[in-house]
RNA sequence: GGAGAGAUGGCCGAGCGGUUUAAGGCGCAGUCCUGGAAAGACUGUUUAUCGGAAACGGUAACAAGGGUUCGAAUCCCUUUCUCUCCGCCA
C-alpha cells in the first residue's frame, strides 16, 4: 500500500510511477475521496468534543445531587444522533480510500528498467555454460517417466492436470533438494521456519494478494481460509502489527513449503511437467531490513538464490525485470532463469523483489529506530531460494546421460544417498 | 461438537457506568545523591490521526465489531483468540 501522504504530496511522482507500469489509476478521484473524510473527520471531532464537554457538566451536576436542565440533556441527544450518523458516513468513506489504496500497486524503483513487457527485460548476468550433448536432450517428463519417478497420469486421475506425482528415487531427490536449500541458507544466516499452508484474509492482504487477486487463489470459503501461493505470505505476516526491534535486524528467514495457484488465465502454458503445477514445493527466503539497507539487501538475497545453482552446477542468468513486468507489490525484481537443456531455454526459477514499505504498510509491521527513538515500516524482501520442482526438472534435463539415466549432482549425494538414478531393467 | 473461564499500557496487575488524566508494581530513561557503583529520592516513560514552525492542543484506541446511555475499560449482543473439562477423531 503506498502512503496517502505520498500521494497527496507528491502526486506527480506516484503518477508517474504508475505510467512506467503501463497502469491507468485515476489518482486525483482518491485525492478528493480523501478530502472529504478528512472534511467528515474534522465534523465529527468537532461534535465529539461538544459531547464530551456536555457530558462531563452533566456527570458534575449528578454527582452534585442536582438533576441537569432538560435542555442540555435534549441537545446532548441530538449531538448523539449526529455523531452516529456521522460516523456511519465515515465509515463508508474510509473503505472506500481504503480499498482503492489496496488497489494501486507499488511504484518501481529508480533503478529499474523501464518497459512494457518481459521483452524489455535487462540481462544482467549469464552464469556456467549451458552443457552440450552429443545426442537429443529430452525434456524432464520424457525422462521421469522413463526412470518411473514422475508419473504425471496417475496425478491427473487423483487430481487433475497440472499435479504431480513423485515415486522411488524422484521422492529422495525432491527431500535432497529441499534439505540442501535450507542448510545452505542457514549456513548464511537465514533462520528456518515451518508455516501453516492456509492462511487468513489478512495475511493474503498484507503481503498483497488480496483484494486484487482473489481468482488466483485456491480458497475454503467455509473456513475464511486460502491456500498459500508461496511461503511468501504466511512468512512476510509472521511479524505483521509488529514493531522490530532495531538490533535484531535484518531478519532472515528461510522457509520450505508447498504453494498452491489456481494459474487462472494461464491455460494451455506449460501444461506438461513440473514448471507450471497447481503444488509445487519451494524454499522461500524472506528479509526484513531497515529502510537504508534493502536495496544492498536484495543483491544480497539474490547472491544468496543464485549460491544453490551455482552449487548444483546449474547453468543460469540474472534477469532484472522492467517496470512493466515486475509484480504488484515489488519496486525492482532479479528473475533468475535457469538453464533447461531440453526445451533449450532458460526458464524462471527465483524471483527476488524489494518491497521497501509496500507491504510494511499493509501489515503494520514497524521498527523503533534506534538512533532517533522514532518508529517507521521496515522494509521487506523476499525471493525463492530456490523452487524446488523446477530445479527437479533442471536438474534432470542438465545432468541426463544417453542411456536415459541422470547423474546427482555432487552437493546432493550425501542426502540422496545414491549419485545416479538408472533406468530400470 | 458440548460446558465453563478469560483477553486491560513494554511486562505483571487493579478498576466493573461519570474526579481514569487507566491505580499500584516491575522494567526503561533522565536528574540528585556517590570517589565510582548499588541502594535511595525525584521526574519522565503508548500509539494513530488532525491543527500548529514549535510549544502545545483536539479526537480516537482497555482483543475485534455492533448496541444501550447525555456519558462505556465497566452493561448487552456477535465474532476471534487463549485456557480448563467432557465428547469424537488421529
Amino acid at each position: 500500500m503506498l502512503d496517502i501522504k505520498l500521494i497527496r504530496e507528491n502526486i506527480d511522482v506516484v503518477k508517474d510511477g504508475l505510467r512506467k507500469r503501463n497502469q491507468e489509476i485515476n489518482l486525483d478521484e482518491l485525492v478528493e475521496q480523501d478530502n472529504n473524510r478528512r472534511a467528515v473527520i474534522a465534523d465529527i471531532e468537532q461534535l465529539r468534543l461538544k459531547r464530551n464537554t456536555d457530558s462531563e457538566k452533566v456527570g458534575k451536576l449528578k454527582r452534585e445531587g442536582k438533576e441537569p436542565e432538560k435542555d442540555l440533556i435534549d441537545e446532548l441527544e441530538k449531538l448523539r444522533v449526529q455523531i452516529q450518523d456521522k460516523e456511519k458516513i465515515l465509515a463508508e468513506v474510509e473503505t472506500k480510500v481504503e480499498d482503492f489504496l489496496l488497489r494501486i500497486p507499488n511504484i518501481p524503483d529508480e533503478t529499474t528498467p523501464v518497459g512494457k513487457s518481459d521483452k524489455d527485460n535487462v540481462v544482467v548476468r549469464v552464469v556456467g555454460e549451458p552443457p552440450k550433448f552429443n545426442f537429443k536432450p529430452k525434456h524432464h517428463w520424457e525422462i521421469g517417466e522413463k526412470l518411473g519417478i514422475l508419473d504425471f497420469e496417475r496425478a491427473s486421475k487423483i487430481s487433475g492436470s497440472r499435479f504431480a506425482l513423485l515415486k522411488n528415487e524422484g521422492c529422495a531427490l525432491e527431500r535432497a533438494i529441499i534439505s540442501f536449500f535450507l542448510d545452505t541458507h542457514k549456513e548464511r544466516g537465514y533462520k528456518e521456519v515451518m508455516t501453516p499452508y492456509l492462511v487468513n484474509r489478512a495475511s493474503m492482504r498484507g503481503t498483497g494478494q488480496l483484494p486484487k487477486f482473489e481468482e488466483d487463489l485456491f480458497r475454503c470459503p467455509d473456513d475464511q481460509l486460502y491456500l498459500i501461493p508461496t511461503a511468501e505470505v504466511s512468512v512476510t505476516n509472521l511479524h505483521r502489527d509488529e514493531v522490530l526491534d532495531d538490533k535484531d535486524l535484518p531478519i532472515k528467514y528461510a522457509s520450505y513449503s508447498a504453494c498452491f495457484r489456481r494459474e487462472a488465465g494461464s491455460y494451455g502454458k506449460d501444461t506438461k511437467g513440473l514448471i507450471r503445477n497447481h503444488q509445487f514445493n519451494k524454499v522461500e527466503l524472506v528479509k526484513f531490513v531497515r529502510p537504508e539497507d534493502s536495496a544492498k539487501e536484495l543483491e544480497l538475497l539474490t547472491n544468496d538464490a543464485e549460491n544453490v545453482l551455482q552449487l548444483l552446477g546449474i547453468p543460469y542468468r540474472v534477469m532484472a525485470l522492467c517496470s512493466g513486468d515486475i509484480g504488484f507489490s515489488s519496486t525492482k525484481t532479479y528473475d533468475l532463469e535457469a538453464w533447461m537443456s531440453g526445451e533449450n531455454m532458460y526458464r524462471e526459477i527465483s524471483s527476488c523483489s524489494n518491497f521497501k514499505d509496500f507491504q510494511a504498510r499493509r501489515m503494520n509491521c514497524k521498527y523503533k529506530n534506534a538512533a532517533t527513538k522514532k518508529r517507521g515500516f521496515v522494509h521487506t524482501l523476499n525471493g525463492s531460494g530456490v523452487a524446488v520442482g523446477r530445479t527437479f526438472a533442471t536438474i534432470l534435463e542438465n545432468y541426463q546421460q544417453e542411456d536415459g539415466s541422470v547423474v546427482i549432482p555432487e552437493v546432493l549425494r550425501k542426502y540422496t544417498g545414491f549419485d545416479v538414478i538408472k533406468v530400470k531393467k
